[in-house]
DNA sequence: ACCTCAAATAGTAATAGTTCTTATTATTAT
DNA sequence: ATAATAATAAGAACTATTACTATTTGAGGT
């Protein structure tokens, strides 16, 4: 993969931020610093990204954010605010569960945690 | 909500089967019943229906897909064949854990194992 | 520094899934 | 049976994403 400053751009924006922002809040953010950057550029740099192990997207509902955790992880999702939230969920039981009760090979966990977070908590 | 004809058969075929299908295979089938249906209700009965706790809806990638099973579950999602499958696992340490952490109130935990089943393994 | 050439880009058209609009039809209370 | 209004069919509109294409750019060789 050849360099090019829109990718580099690009990925920073992501590794800078916990928020998990989507290709649209990207697009905003890297037209701050490269006005004339196109939006086909931002989906195409976060999919070869993530095809490159730099990043992972996650779905949130019918749109795709993207996380610069590429670690095996899970999400905690407030649902007054909408924050993601990276949190680690100890799952080697379901793993070792799915295989003995249904012979089923677990490669990935997709886990969203929905509610309310401390913020709105009184 | 008063009755409707086509609310009726949209809610048969979902609940007569364990496939999860989405707006069009539902629209699809139910053209075989009701040639005139159109698009537009399937999508607006699934919406309703789900609002009145009839079916609950999941996102398989960025597509919604219609549950019959409205208990709280979850799913086995195979890669081979894109079977979603439902599954019970035991979520009480995770929903008691987020608490005590994070002070995060759970709502309800979505979670899709994603691997190979049983058909695919030799 | 200049040339070459494939890879990447900007701009725009196209697509998929879903929601909205509107004139017409169907259900239910009276 | 009639009136009031919720639901429908048909199609336009919308949102997120991908594809197309002429032009530009990065990197290696000269």
């Amino acid at each position: 993969m050849r360099f090019s400053y829109q990718r580099e751009t690009i990925r920073d924006i992501v590794c800078s931020t916990n928020a998990h922002p989507n290709a649209g809040q990207v697009f905003n953010l890297a037209k701050k610093l490269i006005p004339k950057i196109s939006l086909g550029t931002v989906y195409r740099n976060l999919k070869q990204l993530e095809e490159n192990g730099d990043l992972r997207s996650i779905y949130d509902g019918n749109i795709a954010r993207y996380d610069r955790n590429t670690e095996p992880h899970n999400h905690l999702k407030c649902k007054k605010c909408g924050a993601l939230v990276d949190v680690n969920v100890h799952d080697n039981d379901i793993r070792s569960d799915m295989k003995k009760k249904f012979q089923f090979t677990v490669d990935d966990i997709e886990m969203t945690i929905i509610g309310t977070c401390q913020k709105h908590t009184k």
